[in-house]
DNA sequence: CAGTATCCTGCTTGATACTG
DNA sequence: CAGTATCAAGCAGGATACTG
């Protein structure tokens, strides 16, 4: 899952920060602890995470949901707000699979005056 | 348009950078010139339309086409591809103003943890 | 007109170490 | 386990001045 081989932030659409639509996705069947989070998300660092979910908190699309066990526990899951997203999202990533082929042509067709920014 | 007061950036939904959704949407009548661009992008510096246009150019999505008068003309417009990408776009706006309530209310409703990411 | 060039600030991201 | 603290690097974005 969201292997770095597969260029998925070549699309050019975006929700939230870099890591809030791969975690969306992670929570799309379900809660998640912090540590499962981590998992899929290979390679994000504590404090990454942690400011991603915050925003995600703030903008009501997460809910976090701490347990007072000896072993601290704290999941995360999406609210009826955040799953009103995946709707649209799909839209959006049925979008890129389509144009997928188009979008690497493009940018393998550009030009260095392009690539550089 | 994209008035600073209506604040749109509070959609987590992002196509491209800063500005490129904006660019997208103005041409999606026809074909403008840069200066024509700079308009309703009220306050974009030259700069950061540049960067913003060879982007979209470099993913195809828009298309560049110089006139050669005697004043120098350059128009920008909208690829298929381009235009393939506002029906997606559309269906975000939607999802943003239907739930444009509820974004503000968990906004106000969030804690100072939370805003301070 | 349609950009470039330069400088500057601040945000984002990552790496690393530490904690209740 | 679920974070916080700190440092450092890089990029985005704006202000301003200049150009073919």
């Amino acid at each position: 899952m969201f292997d770095p081989v597969c260029p998925s932030d070549l699309s050019p659409i975006r929700v939230g920060d870099k890591w809030a639509g791969m975690i969306i996705r992670c929570l799309e069947h379900g809660t998640r602890r912090f540590s499962e989070l981590r998992i899929p998300l290979r390679g994000i660092t504590a404090k990454a995470l942690t400011k991603s979910l915050r925003a995600l908190e703030r903008d009501g699309l997460i809910q976090r949901i701490t347990h007072l066990d000896r072993a601290r526990r704290v999941e995360y899951d999406l609210t009826p707000l955040g799953r009103s997203m995946l709707e649209p999202m799909a839209t959006m990533c049925a979008w890129a699979e389509e144009h997928w082929e188009e979008l690497l042509d493009a940018r393998e067709a550009s030009t260095p005056l392009q690539r550089a920014r």
